[in-house]
RNA sequence: GCAGGCGUGGCGGAACGGUAUACGCAGCGGACUUAAAAUCCGCAGGGAGCAAUCCCGUAGGGGUUCAAGUCCCCUCGCCUGCACCA
């Protein structure tokens, strides 16, 4: 073979052509074959593709692949979760369309994807803006409504006083509104809400089915969900409160801590209580607090680390346990109305809110619960609350008794009481799905004066959104707009209004997955039998940042859907892999300004902004942002190395599930290695007649031995690890002119094992060998296990646990023999300096310790 | 604040509880070249020593074990999520 230079861009749309041409990755339900289906997240089409999206679909395109060399059909779609916010805001920016604008940004990203060469069947390609897909959601929501899954009540949301607009969480900064930079405020609306919490049991046991699963995305949905068991009861209100007919005469709360009652000292309601709001109306004081506490957003965070307030109602309740004893009744800031009652008793000798709480308001602190070995006289708490196990004491009836047992005995006798009950209760809540936006799929619903809320017929899907909006005026456009919710009611058909709302972005990524078994039908979101071929997906990869939310929702979705009769299993995803961000080091100018790489120039080893040659500053390494300018944009790199060096790259400098540092010299080091390969196949001369061929072919065998092991456990960076010793190999025999049939298999074999990471370039040298068939349709190489093992293993010898010789022995050597060999070792003999051997741990094949 | 994760040479990273640093990047030395690039060969954790060799090393501290990067406890640092970003 001669040797010419690699042309990249040629080679690489060539071979994209030639598997676009024979619709290699168009696949259909094929009941004789296994099924695969790999899954990539789908992207928002925010405009361009980012190296976080490069990584995604590079690493389910290795999986793609090498699925589909195993012999699975494999099903590796893509498509667009094409409604959202970025293009509301686009709209209002540019007075663009936020419909124009998304099918601008997914022309211009497709067209990047097919530069990276992926394995994707393009037939199936699903758009969740277009009404042919959003129609089939608003079916499933009226059967959810049908199937009492979908419910109206009123939930808060970030107002934004002067824009008259809802925000959402990340418009609000530091409490503000991003635009008018007015204070947000807490504001109740009318939502309507999906019952996630149905299945709270049913999606906690599940979890623990998903083996495929990492163990942390496991962990933290279990955490979400929340399930405790905890007791609801009621405190009686000392003297002043029965004073308030419309307060009652009991305030009922719920604790996890039932045991910890006895060292109870106050009891505090959230600002959004019903109690709260009773008292707001009559005491200026108190509605003022309660206004200062809902200046504030919505998000868990943001009132989980706001400074601990409270307001003295002036209420007072009783101590269930403790006779003439009473509580003073806080309003706080720091009570969920979302969670329990929206009223809690703080212990603060073992609750850290409650303890900063009770600092601050000067109120008592008292230990209940001793660690086991302390003396209760020994132990204090000073401002840091004891949350450990223990005994009781200062308690009373529960004096002496264990966290667990004290819990059951005072649950035990608030039941007995008539004053409450045992509950378990669930941190999950109910998945609000409501937005006052345009640019999602409209809630098809309408609201009429006479019949109130009546589902839109079925026959009158989709229910599209009006086009001629305009964003230039503050609020929701769908709801500005002059006719479109004007309808008549399906019922009585007097003049009725449209749901303005629409859905969270969520509804449309909880089910895509289904949707890509079917796409093209237009009866329904997908037929079942499709569907019970395809799916579950067997493997899903995206960002950890969708280990909760996204994944909880879809998995919720499966089972509502399951309960309406479209599919007849409870999980989407079987196997999960969650990978790593892309991240970049960060350089600024001297006045403190970021730079994008592309604008640096190096000078020996220091950075100078290309353009004026002035020096750079180089910061801290992170996930690469807009805002920080630590981009480095996929296009340029898959123009200048191409997609296999691209890929290459990310593939081998870290496991994926762990960050992944772009480099300038990483992307060079891979097309370095691209172009060695090439060098290596177009010279190499297959009529040799030396070297080791025994150890060549063991070396050869070994490499697809574990390089499969690694493909199936996704340690792609040792995969192309072992394919670089496997071609350092191949090109010291080739030099030593070793025998020229090892030599080509050798480079085959190296060939087919990199197909799925570098597919262009595999391809070529495959067909540059002389083959005539594709290498993307050549079955995966099986190892010839005669070849795997060894006779002989290299064994380290340790005295005392530290390494002081090593051997080459025979494989499975006798134990007695192996000691024998250990022990005669001059470096053994100097170490254990004469004494005698204790003990000979023998560790077969792998390590002899002595202990003297 | 709560929840989850991560931390190994100059750098990215290897390492069923069993020979720490595979493979690569950067570096150094050499070959080729008028020269450079490219390419090829070699060296390479830190310290001591002419050397054989020895000591120290997996964020820090403690523990379990014949043996700990790996298991347990504590501390520190960084990252992610927190329900209207997707």
């Amino acid at each position: 073979m001669t040797e010419h230079r690699y042309n990249v861009k040629e080679t690489e749309s060539r071979w994209q052509s030639a598997w676009a041409d024979k619709k290699v990755f168009e696949v259909t339900e094929d009941p004789s074959k296994k099924k695969f289906y790999a899954l990539a997240m789908f992207p928002y089409p925010s405009g361009r593709l980012h190296m976080g999206h490069v990584r995604n679909y590079t690493l389910s395109d290795v999986v793609a692949r090498y699925k589909r060399a195993m012999g699975f059909n494999v099903l590796n779609p893509m498509g667009w979760d094409a409604f959202g916010l970025p293009a509301e805001n686009a709209a209002m920016e540019n007075q663009t369309h936020p419909s124009k604008w998304t099918y601008q940004n997914i022309a211009v990203m497709k067209n990047q994807m097919k530069m990276m060469g992926l394995a994707i069947d393009w037939s199936r390609e699903v758009t969740t803006c277009a009404a042919d897909y959003y129609r089939h959601e608003q079916k499933f929501f009226l059967d959810f409504l049908k199937s009492d899954l979908a419910y109206q009540k009123e939930a808060f949301v970030n107002w934004d006083p002067v824009e008259n607009t809802v925000l959402a969480n990340e418009q609000v900064v530091d409490g503000r509104g991003w635009r008018s930079g007015a204070l947000v405020e807490r504001r109740k609306l009318k939502q309507w809400f999906l019952k996630i919490t149905e299945f709270a049991d049913d999606l906690l046991d599940g979890t623990k089915q998903l083996t495929g699963w990492p163990e942390k995305v496991r962990i933290m949905q279990e955490n979400w969900i929340g399930k405790s068991q905890g007791l609801q009861f009621r405190f009686e209100y000392d003297g002043q409160g029965a004073q308030n007919s419309n307060i009652g005469n009991t305030l009922e709360i719920y604790t996890t801590r039932p045991d910890t009652l006895f060292g109870a000292s106050f009891v505090a309601i959230s600002p959004d209580h019903p109690v709260a709001a009773e008292l707001s109306a009559k005491d200026k004081g108190i509605a003022d607090f309660v206004a200062q506490c809902r200046a504030i957003g919505t998000s868990e965070a943001i009132v989980e680390t706001a400074e601990k307030i409270g307001f003295d109602t002036g209420l007072k309740v009783k101590h269930p346990f403790i006779k003439g004893a009473s509580l003073r009744v806080f309003i706080a800031n720091f009570v969920l109305m979302d969670y329990g009652t929206g009223a809690i008793f703080g212990c603060p000798a073992h609750d850290q809110r409650d303890l900063d709480f009770a600092r601050k308001y000067n109120l008592n602190v008292i230990p209940v619960v001793i660690p086991d070995g302390q003396e209760p006289k020994e132990f204090a708490v000073d401002m840091e609350a004891y949350t450990g196990p223990g005994r009781l004491y200062n308690s009373d009836f529960l004096n002496g008794m264990g966290v667990d047992e004290a819990k059951a005995e005072a649950i035990a006798r608030i039941e007995k009481a008539g004053m409450g009950e045992g509950k378990t209760l669930y941190r999950l809540r109910d998945w609000g799905v409501s937005r006052q936006r345009y640019w999602g799929c409209p809630i098809p619903i309408i609201h009429c004066d006479a019949c109130g809320v009546v589902p839109v017929p079925e026959d009158q899907l989709p229910v599209t959104l009006p086009e001629d909006v305009h964003f230039s005026q503050p609020g929701n456009p769908i709801y500005n707009h002059p006719t479109w919710k004007n309808v008549d009611c399906p019922t009585c058909g007097k003049e009725a209004q449209r749901e303005t709302d629409t859905f969270d972005t969520f509804f449309e990524s909880s089910w895509y997955q289904f949707r890509y078994c079917d796409p093209q039908n237009k009866d329904r979101g997908f037929a079942k039998d499709k569907v019970a071929y395809w799916a579950p997906v067997d493997q899903y990869i995206g960002g950890v940042e969708h280990a909760v939310m996204h994944l909880l929702y879809a998995r919720f979705f499966t089972r509502a859907l399951k309960k309406c009769g479209y599919l007849d299993f409870d999980e989407p995803f079987t196997a999960l892999f969650t990978q790593g961000m892309v991240t970049h080091e960060t350089y600024k100018d001297s006045a403190g300004k970021w730079l994008y790489p592309a604008d640096l120039k190096k000078v020996g080893d220091k950075f100078v902004h290309a353009a004026t040659g002035e020096a750079v500053t180089v910061g801290r390494i992170e996930k690469m942002s807009k805002s920080k300018k630590n981009t480095v944009d996929p296009v340029e790199i898959l123009e200048t190395y191409g997609a296999d060096a691209a890929r290459l790259f990310i593939l081998s400098d870290s496991p994926p599930e762990r960050d992944l540092e772009w480099t300038e010299s990483g992307i060079e080091g891979a097309w370095k290695y691209l172009n060695r390969l090439w060098r290596l196949v177009m010279n190499a001369d297959f009529n040799g007649t030396g070297g080791d061929t025994d150890a060549m072919r063991r070396k050869i065998h070994k490499t697809i031995h574990d390089m499969t092991q690694d493909l199936e456990k996704f340690h792609f960076n040792k995969s192309v690890a072992r394919l670089r010793e496997l071609s350092n190999a191949l090109e010291d025999f080739s030099a030593a002119k070793g025998d020229g049939a090892t030599l080509k298999e050798g480079c085959e074999v190296l060939l087919r094992l990199m197909s799925p990471m570098i597919p262009h370039i595999a391809e070529e040298l495959w067909q540059a060998m002389g083959h005539k068939t594709l290498l993307v349709d050549a079955k995966w190489p099986e190892a010839d296990a005669s070849l795997l093992a060894n006779d002989t293993v290299t064994m380290g010898i340790q005295v005392n646990g530290k390494l002081r010789a090593t051997v080459t022995l025979p494989k499975d050597m006798a134990q007695a023999d192996a000691e024998k060999a250990a022990l005669s070792e001059a470096g053994v003999q100097k170490a254990m300096e004469g004494k005698p051997a204790r003990k000979i741990i023998v560790v077969p094949n792998r390590i002899i310790n002595v202990v003297v």
